[in-house]
DNA sequence: TGCAAATATATGTATCTACATTTAATGTAC
DNA sequence: GTACATTAAATGTAGATACATATATTTGCA
């Protein structure tokens, strides 16, 4: 089995706490790598995936470009723009919002959940790349543990 | 404390694993979060920053781009043209290697490492993050999960 | 009401990334 | 040695990100 100091070549870390902090980069960024292969020949990009997903997520429910952007797990990327593309794509439908004029709802299409099925089959779950190493108590912990590190005091 | 499902106003996910992947998603961005918001207004970008880290680990020796490549956590980021950026600043300095004229040597400068240690303190370090939060125990087990991910048949 | 502050989104821009292609040097088979 | 494949790095490019700014709408309050 390969260790993070193996996949970057790193024979020594100055403690276990640097060490762990780029695993956690590390392996955010392989699944990237996977996810990105996966949805290579689809003309599609994984933060406009990332959109899909949530807008499906919302079950038929609009949701203000504001909103998505709190769902999304990248705050920086720009939500107004990755909705763009999916409107020119027919993907998605943006609609100004009756009680807040500023506001913009987002719904996905038909289309949109169409294209989402279909791409659900080539990029692989989190449950089937980890289940087989990892307990669901041991994920349990996990979750609890990074959800712990980002709120330090 | 703030769960990874408050973080992204998901209150249901699929099953566990789900939840534990998007949660290792969001924690590394908030850790690049973090990492950005302390490099800003020193005229540094993070993957320069971190280049300029693996060219410190090598205490000396020169390192090829490609070896750079390998120790880098974002594969597919272009470590010629961060190079390109560090050289012109005189951070670091390129050199043909005489073994294999193909490749070509990096190494740090005194004006480099000086610029990092400065940064350095800045930019916290995953121990000062994470220690009030998790023992060394715990790290380590979370470590060898992560490995143990990415290490899936 | 009228006007400043706050909010929601969009846009401008420089830089960075993803990926394909190019250039140059080396290795290998014949 | 020549020809072809392989490797290392650089470059061209389209599109994405980071961040500042602009535009439109709403809110709050004198």
């Amino acid at each position: 089995m390969k260790s993070i100091g193996e996949e970057i070549q790193q024979a020594e870390f100055s403690d276990v706490y640097q060490k762990l902090g780029i695993n956690i980069l590390f392996t955010a960024a392989w699944f990237g790598e996977r996810n990105r292969l996966a949805l290579k020949d689809h003309d599609i990009s994984l933060p406009q995936y990332n959109v899909l997903r949530i807008l499906r997520g919302q079950k038929g429910k609009a949701i203000s470009v504001a909103g998505l952007c709190e769902r999304m797990i990248d705050k920086s990327s720009n939500a107004s723009r990755i909705v763009d593309k999916l409107e020119t794509r027919k993907l998605v439908l943006r609609r100004v919002c009756d009680k807040d004029r500023r506001q913009v709802d987002v719904v996905i299409t038909e289309k949109g959940t169409a294209l989402l099925e279909d791409l659900d089959k080539k990029v692989p779950t989190f449950k089937t790349i980890m289940s087989s190493q990892l307990s669901s108590q041991d994920a349990d912990a996990l979750n609890f543990a990074l959800d712990q590190i980002r709120n330090q005091k």
